[in-house]
DNA sequence: CTTGCATACCTAGAAAAACTATGTATATTT
DNA sequence: AAATATACATAGTTTTTCTAGGTATGCAAG
């Protein structure tokens, strides 16, 4: 697994681009998936998680609505509007970020 | 500027990195190549910059000399050679790392 | 049947990293 | 003379993730 500093900073960015792909997710439900589309590399840890999620509701980005699966229940998060908005700016920003730092740590020696 | 959450963790890699590239490095030159490089986009803060450095030594990737310029001193940071492969190991790992997130955030849903 | 693993939620306190704000001092430009 | 740039530094704050723990259901293996 990488170094967990690398993830900071895109933990929050990474979820809200999965809501908004897949609609409502349970918090279970996106370690596992982020697990998968990094081939076993980001594991996102529970207490990283849940801490994130409420915070994305805090901030107004996520809502979140319990269902009842036979005796358990699950907490599903969806996007608001003001979610969609704020994913598509860090997204962007992300992206952008990431091509410089890629510059950056890629360009060969310029003084030779 | 980017957020200052994104450059988490990767402070140390861009300046292990550049120090591979240019050889010596004193602090101020640092935060002007970084800044250069980024086309203003990532501003080193000296409060992130001098302790980073700092810790770097503390791991012994770095060593630091001090040279008097007229009247001024410069300390002039350059990689060790445990710093040497530090640098590469890191450097490839965000590269790994780097990747797997743009596959994350730009990947289109897979559920249309 | 009971032990363990997977599912599913949560929080408190620690650790790491960058920040703001401040301090010191010299050099250059206006 | 004052402002800006160069050049170092640290103390304390904030943010983010982690470790480590807690609670509980469902299912499979022995």
């Amino acid at each position: 697994m990488y170094s967990k500093e690398l993830l900071k900073g895109t933990l929050s960015i990474i979820i809200l681009r999965l809501l908004a792909n897949h609609g409502k997710m349970y918090g279970y439900e996106i370690t596992q998936k982020v697990k998968i589309l990094s081939k076993e590399t980001i594991l996102i840890k529970e207490g990283s998680l849940y801490p994130a999620l409420h915070k994305l509701r805090d901030d107004g980005y996520v809502t979140s609505e319990k269902e009842m699966i036979g005796n358990r229940v699950r907490k599903y998060y969806s996007l608001t509007a003001k979610g969609e908005k704020a994913t598509e700016e860090k997204v962007s920003e992300l992206s952008q970020f990431i091509g410089t730092i890629q510059d950056i740590i890629t360009t060969k020696p310029l003084t030779l």
